[in-house]
DNA sequence: AAAATTTAGCAACAGCGTTGCGTAATAGAG
DNA sequence: CTCTATTACGCAACGCTGTTGCTAAATTTT
């Protein structure tokens, strides 16, 4: 992994970036606002606020009495400047939404994928709804890209599905050049986890310690938010924490092991015990506990989203029995906010944090 | 996790600090090197060069002619410009190490620490200690700070021993904030194991990807380098490797719950079966993958080197095993190059990478 | 000896956040 | 009403970064 250079252009996109995720977590905001929140001075704060005015990002939307003195001018974020396009692909749906600069999600619509569904296939039925979408909505000029977020293994950094579980037409499609091509508008291509543990991010601002997004949807994955960034592992693939072992002597999994978290669950399940399944879950979560101290846990998935309670309730008191011991180990454990759009909405913003989010220093 | 903001110091030392870690990892370098491994232009590396030699840091040690035109001249870091201690506290024995600029550990001696030591005496054990080194090495002036690792649980951003495992004096303990006073140098404290990752990423430089150390000693823990830094978690608690469950109906461990990878891991070692104890490792490192996808497993700690061999077999053919489906996912599986000293002398380049390192635009 | 090639630095420049200071807008005191 | 204290905020100069344009130096090849 070799680094590349920072130049002044970084400092630009970073600071800014910082702003932006101020507007995006408060609706309504001052200079003072930005600093006490970034550390920049009230100087440069304004001299950002500036280029984001003039490029229709922010915009004044008031003043505020603050009893003595000037008063000070509030702003906002521009929800409407700015779009982008989030597909959810899985094995039989493809979930398109339109996202707007706050966040928002502004469309969404599911349509059904042909079985095993091809390349070519995929392309036109992303270009259609796409059309559908800006065909009901004035977003001229403001489109920024079309996220992707699918199943694995893929490469994010050259756009390649390597193939795609339990598809046969996917053995290294490189899906965000001919999807570039196809549609006429940048493409990124990522994990459906990690498309869904940045929706989660962005929702969250830079409150949004390290995490993990937990998604159960035939099969059972993960997306990790570590470092202020998502986590992608050295060959993006990363997140296939349903194979991690769990029972020793447990059933014989699809991958080859034994006692695979997603055999042992999918056992719970066959045997109409949610409970039991449940349980399972919340024993992988503590597992990624241990490893990995997280702040927050965040439950997703079509499976999941089925007895949501059940889930959340047994993930979260195996996650307290866990910490009983210390008052510092704090987790929050929670439901997508986002619901079924999660993935989806996920993606859409990861091509807006190409423009408006921290600039990356480490690229590949 | 409030961002700092990014000034034009922050370009200084991230750029430095690349043409720092070339200088690490290639024992001499010219300036086309360095244009080459960062992206920086000849102008800027020149600049950049140049304050490092000014300071002292890397020097000029000849030329290299490359056939035709003018001789190109070959830098080198200079190992003697600046030093840092790094401490390995553990249960009953304090490891210092003296470590150079080029991460080369100049001098190690082990001391028994007393049975439930207390912090006094951990201080006064690392101020003899210290003495002893600074006595029969000329260092004046070029110490730059004493590094800790240590067993936890403790707070690394505040300096703070929760309350290490084992140890009765040691809850809530600012050891940083009293070493510092004692010892009249800044000191970074962190686990023993983050050391010790950190020590792995700096001999391997920039190339190094996403890595765990594996560290089994009186336990087993885990230290994860993560997009380029140590991943330390939302409460500096992150590797707690050895308390993930593995076998649902194992037996009971000292934690509470039931088949943790250590429990099941000392069972097989009481029974005198390493064979069995390292092919329970190496299920817990297949876990790792699955879940983080590591490009680098670094197998240490006391107990494992008693049977490297043995662990380092049966880990290796787990991991290739599990990658043979696929060409593309590559894992290096090694043993800690630098042995006992890993832990002390990582705590000590984290000292060193606090001046000479990436800085951080995201404190806390 | 002249040409070609490669290395390296000087000087001017653009862009970033910072500092110093002046100005605008408000509430409250006299 | 007038004056003062307070708060908000921007202009201008500045220091620092890496970049660009160009010149000079050192060596091999012709």
């Amino acid at each position: 992994m070799t680094r590349i250079t920072a130049d002044v252009r970084f400092l630009r996109g970073y600071n800014q970036a910082l702003v932006m995720g101020v507007g995006r977590t408060a609706r309504r905001f001052e200079r003072s606002t930005v600093v006490q929140a970034t550390g920049l001075t009230p100087q440069a704060v304004s001299k950002v606020i500036a280029r984001l005015s003039a490029d229709g990002l922010i915009r004044a939307t008031g003043v505020r009495r603050p009893g003595v003195g000037k008063p000070a001018v509030v702003y906002e974020l521009v929800p409407d400047s700015r779009y982008a396009i989030g597909a959810h692909v899985a094995r039989r749906t493809l979930r398109l939404v339109l996202v707007d600069l706050a966040g928002t999600v502004r469309h969404s619509a599911v349509s059904p994928l042909p079985g095993d569904f091809t390349p070519q296939q995929l392309l036109d039925a992303l270009a259609a709804g796409i059309t559908a979408i800006t065909g009901s909505s004035d977003v001229s000029g403001r489109l920024t890209g079309v996220g992707i977020g699918m199943i694995g293994p893929l490469d994010h950094a050259h756009g390649l599905v390597r193939g795609a579980h339990g598809l046969r037409h996917w053995h290294d499609v490189p899906l965000r050049e001919i999807a570039e091509k196809h549609l006429g508008l940048p493409v990124h291509l990522d994990k459906d986890v990690t498309a869904g543990i940045t929706a989660e991010a962005w929702r969250h601002g830079a409150t949004f310690g390290d995490a993990a997004l937990i998604m159960i949807e035939s099969g059972i994955g993960g997306g990790f938010w570590l470092g202020g960034a998502a986590h992608r592992g050295a060959h993006t693939n990363a997140g296939e924490f349903g194979h991690t072992v769990v029972d020793l002597n447990g059933p014989r999994c699809v991958c080859g092991r034994h006692g695979c978290l997603e055999i042992v669950h999918q056992h719970a399940i066959e045997a109409g015990d949610i409970d039991r399944a449940a349980r399972v879950v919340a024993v992988g979560v503590v597992n990624l506990l241990q490893t990995l101290d997280l702040a927050h846990v965040v439950l997703a998935g079509a499976d999941l989203l089925r007895h949501p309670d059940t889930y959340l309730a047994a993930v979260t008191e195996a996650v307290q029995a866990d910490a009983r011991r210390v008052h510092w180990l704090t987790t929050k454990v929670t439901l997508s906010g986002l619901g079924a759009d999660a993935i989806a909405a996920g993606a859409a913003m990861q091509i807006l944090d190409r423009h408006y989010g921290i600039p990356e220093l480490a690229p590949t």
